[in-house]
RNA sequence: GCGCCUGUAGCUCAGUCGGAUAGAGCAACCGCCUUCUAAGCGGUAGGCCGCAGGUUCGAUUCCUGCCAGGCGCACCA
């Protein structure tokens, strides 16, 4: 890491001054002064570049006047060289605006770090294990899967840029009464009988009995349950396969397939079961042995072992969860789909059992579900008829790109639609475009800077002729880059890092089209131009740096 | 019945660790290409931030209750 990246921001700077400030005011101010102090950036350009309402909230249990306090905090600022003025106002608001040459600072930081321009160390060292996805191995992957795949991706590589240790793993559900009854299926289609009622109906069924045949012409002269298990044992490992592959393809990758059937080898769930007894949380009743997860808010105990000897689900939840954690993994992320809700309380109760803090180690987000609409009407989704709209079916409509974008852009506790016709236009209403379109146009004006002998880069910034208020607020929206990502790394939030980027391109195309950056007609090259042209190739690459955190492309040409 | 999520502009949605006139895109209307990508930019219009209380100097944001919608409440996986 470069010593540019471990220097602080200006506004970090500041924020840290005036909280020195405050504690220096000693006879004055007794009240307890917090440890952090967030500067904002105030939405109208009157209030300066960064503001703050601490003096305001100060006021009380200090007893003094807030604009007496902001007062002490405004003369203690006002000598620093690279403060223009601190204002109060109103009730006792400190705005602040910034000396002009002290601007550049943050344009320096971006050239110097590039790639790493963001990154930052609020999760340093924390050791993430990051589930997601985790479909059963018996059917391509939908829709629901699809948003996760984008988020989940997406949010591993925020976590990362925050600094922790992630590790993305996929639960891979290969024993029990699903895997049997896919097998069950695929036999049936392959011996052109009728499928079980409760087994899989999709199409793809068909699609995958046939291909087990032709590989496995052998397996048509087992019978019974011999056969049904070589179905399913064929048929999961090239079911696994097509996930896998359509997951690489849509750039989400995994550390892990993690296999349940595992956590019955080598005596791990013996082992397991002997952990959550010697915590004192485990009983028997009526023949099946239970987890009381009532002990700590679950609404009723969970059957781990049935009384028939067999495994309940909550087996393998609460073995999964035991390695995950004697794997070293300090925070387990779990992403479930709105119909698991229920989960929640019996996982953070699992935890608590195993004598964790439920509330540090166990983060579960909860994926709320996700309609398409195409030509103004829902495309319904029934795994039983075999409509499902699959995630490559999404990518065939509006490509890796915009499917990724679009997923990744809500917040995941809101039901989201998308819808098809306008991931394909090509305007504003497309988020995506217009964010690939302000990375591409930069692209193309430095291009043509290069061409018509216009020099930039970090030699180059002269930041005391950025004046215009365009400048200003690009330069404002690049220098908040860092905090964001922090933020969309504490609140697992991977959808700040969308909105961020596209304010951002909105605040480029602004400046784009108020601030002329290469010599007009048979003007010669100035240092403004120089410096413009060095503005925005800081923000190309602070776009890039956005959209590669969200797995998306930044072309240089459109 | 109990629990989780949601309710912000005509539509699709951001925002809020409590702050200064509530944001974007679309749709409507009016403008901007003889020079850097118009896949862009500017402007007009559009809001009891679901309803009612409470806490606060200050609430769309926090708390309680209600209303509406979605999703769950197995010795299923």
């Amino acid at each position: 890491m470069s010593a540019a990246l471990s220097s602080l921001s200006i506004q970090d700077e500041i924020s840290a001054a005036i909280l020195q400030i405050l504690r220096a005011a000693k006879p004055e101010l007794t009240c307890e002064i917090p440890e952090k102090l967030a500067l904002e950036r105030p939405k109208n350009r009157d209030h300066g570049d960064y503001a703050t309402s601490i003096a305001l909230a100060l006021a009380k249990p200090s007893g003094l006047a807030p604009r007496k306090i902001a007062e002490i905090i405004q003369a203690g600022l006002i000598a620093r060289r690279d403060i223009d003025s601190v204002d109060i106002a109103g009730p006792g608001f400190i705005n602040i605006t910034l000396a002009k040459s002290s601007q550049g600072g943050v344009i320096v930081k971006i050239l110097q770090s590039r790639k790493s321009f963001g990154q930052g160390n609020v999760l340093d060292g924390v050791k993430v294990n990051l589930e997601f996805i985790s479909a059963n191995p018996t059917g391509p992957l939908h829709l629901g899967h699809t948003r996760w795949a984008a988020v989940g991706d997406s949010l591993g590589r925020v976590l990362t840029a925050a600094g922790a240790k992630v590790t993305r793993e996929f639960y891979v559900n290969d024993r029990g009464v699903q895997m049997d009854k896919f097998g069950a299926s695929l036999q049936s289609a392959a011996l052109g009988q009728a499928r079980p009622e409760d087994g899989y109906h999709g199409a793809y069924i068909d699609d995958l009995a046939k291909e087990i045949i032709t590989g496995n012409p052998e397996v048509l002269k087992l019978s019974g349950e011999e056969q049904t298990n070589s179905f399913r044992d064929i048929g999961y490992k090239l079911q696994l396969a097509q996930q896998q592959s359509v997951l690489d393809s849509f750039g989400t990758h995994f550390d892990i397939w993690f296999s349940e059937k595992s956590l019955y080898d080598n005596n791990f769930f013996t082992h397991c079961q002997e952990v959550l007894k010697s915590k004192g949380h485990v009983y028997q009743l009526d023949g099946a042995t239970w987890l009381r997860t009532t002990d700590f808010g679950d609404d009723k105990d969970r059957v781990m072992i049935k009384s028939d000897g067999s495994m309940a689900y909550f087996a393998s939840d609460s073995a999964y969860y035991i390695s995950k954690r004697e794997r070293g993994f300090d925070i387990c992320i779990y992403m479930l789909g709105a119909d698991h809700h229920g989960y929640v309380g019996r996982l953070k109760a699992l935890a608590a059992c195993n004598g964790d803090d439920p509330e540090y180690n166990v983060h579960i987000l909860i994926g709320q579900m996700v309609k398409i609409m195409e030509g103004g009407e829902e495309v319904k989704l029934s795994k039983r008829a075999g409509t499902i709209i699959t995630l490559e079916e999404l990518v065939e409509k509006v490509g890796v790109d915009a499917a990724r974008y679009t997923l990744i852009r809500y917040p995941v506790d809101t039901p989201m639609v998308m819808d098809v016709d306008i991931l394909r236009s090509r305007t504003n209403e497309n988020p995506v475009y217009y964010v690939q379109y302000a990375h591409a146009r930069i692209c193309a004006v430095l291009r043509n800077a290069t061409d018509v002998g216009v020099t930039y880069g970090a030699d180059q910034i002269h930041p005391e002729l950025l004046l215009h208020e365009r400048e200003r607020e690009l330069i404002g929206a690049l220098g908040e880059f860092p905090r964001v990502v922090a933020g969309a790394a504490q609140l697992r939030e991977p959808h700040r890092i969308a909105r961020y980027v596209e304010e951002l391109a909105g605040v480029y195309h602004r400046f784009y089209s108020d601030c002329r950056v290469l010599p007009l007609g048979d003007e010669s090259p100035s240092e403004l131009h120089s410096a413009r042209a060095t503005l925005c190739l800081a923000t190309a690459q602070v776009i890039a740096n956005g959209l590669d955190l969200l797995g998306v492309s930044a072309p240089e040409k459109m």
